[in-house]
DNA sequence: AACGGTGAAA
DNA sequence: TCTCATTCACCGTT
């Protein structure tokens, strides 16, 4: 223990751009795909006569019927339109990494890492490679399932398991367990344990394996009953200290045989029960009972890691999870707000007694009574390496202390690796459980999560949830602003990137364009506004101007709960401004509309956090397709200044939107051409004095502070002075825009995504060049 | 005890 | 590399 502190505090941002050029060869590349027009093959409705060269692939008669394309290169097609749709896609959710998920075609990939995910939630290598047969319109690829082969053969075979406080490796395949001990590492960390003994020294046992729940998912039963067949395990003892140490020598990298961590908590007889259960009235939706149906397969907790949007209710599946194991609960959130909510979450889906849960923060240290309970607390507090109050020391000593049932891990991708780490090592847990909203991240520390947590359980596709109407339905619209001449001209000149983001961030036309759409929404449709601003000089620029209210970091806590109070009840107050405070930590469920003005430069994550806030705004949508036409009731706009950096940006940061199965617009005349002087900086000289603002602002600190004092005037104010005198202010009228539905229309304004041949798996690398 | 402000961490 | 945000303990005031 206690390795691995080789890598620096932060994760550090290795972010590659590809140019211009690189996406349009990319996306030419894709071509080749489609099919011919009017090829005889393709049945009528079959994507809609683009090129698609199959030629070389040998369809099966009854083709029409089945839903994927499988490439050789480890790519799957899927067409949504097809009646197997759904079958298939649980299915290739669960073995296969989804890239792009727009309308009608979803792209996935075979990695490694997908198909480990697949093995451990039970599917074994025939199974899948059987019913990708099943599926494929094709005959399968040779490569591909010799690629299936070759990544599952050691997948599954070796599990750890922690009975009766005692770790063991364990394997139906004795010459596994021999081959592992062949290690000198392994067969230092085994302990000879008395008892019973098989043939080559190990404990012998026969398991029962229980499958929970229906699995609608798989394709006949048969197959599922190939999972389920009984088996005899293998099994030997391994010393607590050296878990950590005989993980990392299974790893691919290593031995190959990586090892699955299961909970056997119905016949944990050392740790003591918890006394909580559901209530009636928690009841978890299809796709959480999906999640918990991976995690509970067989009778066993298993560790891995469940993604579901924000707002789709993963608090319910974690109390859902610890309400099932039924032991001590260690719940992880990434601030002291969020352990609040947790502790709240518990009491309401939960029986659990209100002196068995406690919170662990700076602020409030309770204990639970008896001997099981769970405790809520953060990442810091139990990675927290200074200095410790008294009060905090003792209970920090009893959870290391302690064995816990659960280790339930919030909003795992922002956290990160080396936390997770030392909060592993820290705490000694049977299960862990990471929720997520998305496994993106621009850091490759992905591969680290599935190390030390656990593979990917579930993942919900969000474009079913909307259509379920369980999360909102979502635009999105970039907004194309053209500098004025003016602040063109300065931008030009500028040599320095911090001189040079003032300026297209403070672009007239951006600030005209981000007016007017908080007019149109405000007013036109009564909704709610978020505009987001990573820079905070334009933040206040922005906030003062128009009078709204805003959340930076320096804002008081009391003012933050103040301004977003007025926010949820107030009729006055429709917008507020945030800083990057807004992209964690702070719940705004009403709000159901995005604006951002700038971001941190690609990051995915960012806006995948963001639009997040939005995803909760539901509730009408179901009535709204029930009247016919679907409609969206929330809204993410990005603007961007046109020919400055910030186009180079967008795209990548687009990109996460189209995989994840959005559409979206640009927008590219707003405001529209006939609005004048009702927006600001419609006369030049008012424009001129702000390029003066500009130039001068990073100059002197002063000037910062002054503006500082400022906002928080303003924010003080909460906009009350603000009255709708635009009456005349047009509808969406004048807005142009040109669509982009994600598929491969028109001659394309942004393309889709490259391939990137580094993130290619080596067995294709090498196969394919 | 409940706040509010400060400096340190990393 | 720097900036922003966060959270902890501690100390002084009501």
């Amino acid at each position: 223990m206690g390795h691995g502190h080789g890598d620096k505090g932060r994760p550090s941002k290795k972010i590659k751009f590809s140019s211009k050029e690189d996406y349009r060869s990319s996306a030419a590349d894709d071509d080749q795909y489609y099919p011919e027009e009017g090829d005889d093959d393709f049945q009528d409705g079959e994507r809609e006569g683009k090129k698609m060269d199959f030629t070389k692939l040998e369809l099966k008669p009854d083709h029409a019927n089945r839903p994927l394309w499988a490439c050789a290169d480890g790519r799957i097609f899927l067409e949504t339109f097809s009646p197997l749709y759904k079958q298939a896609y649980d299915f290739l959710i669960a073995i296969a990494e989804p890239v792009c998920r727009p309308e009608s075609m979803h792209e996935y990939n075979l990695t490694p890492h997908s198909l480990y995910a697949a093995v451990s939630v039970g599917l074994e290598t025939e199974t899948i490679i059987a019913v990708l047969n099943k599926l494929s319109k094709t005959k399968l690829p040779k490569e591909m399932i010799d690629f299936v082969h070759a990544s599952t053969a050691n997948y599954g075979k070796v599990k750890l398991v922690l009975k009766k406080n005692r770790y063991f490796v364990e394997s139906p395949f004795p010459e596994v367990l021999k081959r592992l001990l062949s290690d000198e590492a392994i067969a230092k960390a085994r302990i000879s344990s008395e008892g019973m003994h098989g043939r080559d020294g190990f404990t012998v046992s026969k398991s029962v394996n229980e499958i929970e729940g229906r699995h609608d998912e798989l394709i006949n039963e048969a197959d599922l009953a190939a999972a389920a067949e009984e088996k005899e395990t293998h099994a030997f003892e391994i010393d607590p200290a050296q878990v950590e140490n005989v993980k990392q020598r299974c790893l691919p990298n290593a031995l190959n045989y990586p090892m699955m961590e299961e909970y056997d908590f119905r016949n944990d007889t050392v740790n003591p029960d918890l006394d909580m259960e559901l209530k009636p009235q928690a009841q978890p939706r299809p796709y959480q009972e999906k999640s918990l149906s991976k995690m509970f397969g067989n009778g066993r907790a298993r560790s891995g890691i469940i993604v579901l949007p924000c707002g789709a209710g993963k608090s319910l599946v974690g109390v859902s999870a610890a309400s099932r194991i039924k032991k001590s609960c260690l719940c992880l959130a990434t601030n002291a707000v969020s352990v609040d909510q947790w502790a709240f979450q518990f009491k309401l889906w939960s029986t659990i007694r209100e002196e068995h849960i406690c919170r662990f923060t700076s602020d409030s240290k309770e204990r639970f009574r008896g001997n099981a309970g769970v405790v809520v607390t953060t990442y810091n507090m139990v990675a927290f390496g200074g200095k410790r109050s008294e009060e905090s020391e003792k209970i920090i000593e009893e959870i290391r202390n302690r064995e816990w049932g659960l280790l339930l891990m919030d909003e795992v991708h922002v956290v990160p690796a080396h936390m997770f780490r030392k909060v592993i090592s820290i705490t000694k847990s049977h299960c862990k459980l990471g929720l997520t909203a998305t496994l993106v991240r621009e850091d490759e520390r992905i591969t680290d999560l599935n190390f030390l947590i656990g593979p990917k359980l579930y993942e919900a596709n969000w474009l079913d949830l909307v259509k379920g109407g369980f999360i909102a339905n979502v635009q999105c619209a970039e907004v194309w602003c053209p500098m004025t001449k003016e602040f063109f001209a300065e931008y030009l000149k500028k040599e320095n990137s911090k001189k040079r983001q003032a300026l297209y961030v403070m672009n007239p036309n951006k600030f005209r364009a981000c007016e007017f759409l908080i007019r149109f929404h405000e007013q036109q449709r009564g909704d709610k506004i978020i505009v987001f601003a990573d820079n905070l000089f334009a933040l206040t620029e922005y906030a003062m101007k128009l009078r709204k209210p805003m959340i930076y970091g320096a804002t008081s806590h009391v003012e933050r709960t103040k301004i977003l109070e007025a926010f949820k009840t107030s009729k006055e107050v429709n917008t507020v401004f945030l800083s990057k405070v807004g992209d964690n930590s702070i719940d705004i469920p009403e709000a159901n509309v995005i604006i951002q003005i700038s971001s941190h430069a690609g990051s995915r994550r960012q806006e995948a956090q963001r639009l997040g806030r939005i995803l909760r705004a539901k509730g009408r949508h179901q009535d709204r397709v029930a009247g016919g036409k679907e409609e969206y009731n929330a809204f993410f706009y990005s603007l961007v200044s046109t020919d400055t950096q910030e186009m180079y940006y967008s795209t990548k940061r687009q990109q996460f939107l189209i995989d994840q199965g959005y559409s979206f617009k640009v927008i590219t005349s707003l405001p529209p051409p006939d609005s004048g002087p009702e927006l600001s900086y419609h006369r030049l000289d008012d424009q001129l004095q702000l390029l003066g603002k500009v130039l001068n602002a990073g100059d002197d600190a002063v000037g910062l502070e002054q503006l500082d004092e400022d906002a928080d005037d303003i924010a003080l104010q909460k906009a009350r002075r603000y009255v709708g005198s635009m009456s005349a202010m047009s509808g969406a009228k004048g807005m142009v825009y040109m669509e982009y539905n994600t598929g491969k229309k028109q001659g394309g304004l942004i393309k889709s995504k490259p391939k990137d041949p580094a993130k290619r798996h080596q067995l294709f690398k090498k196969r394919f060049g």
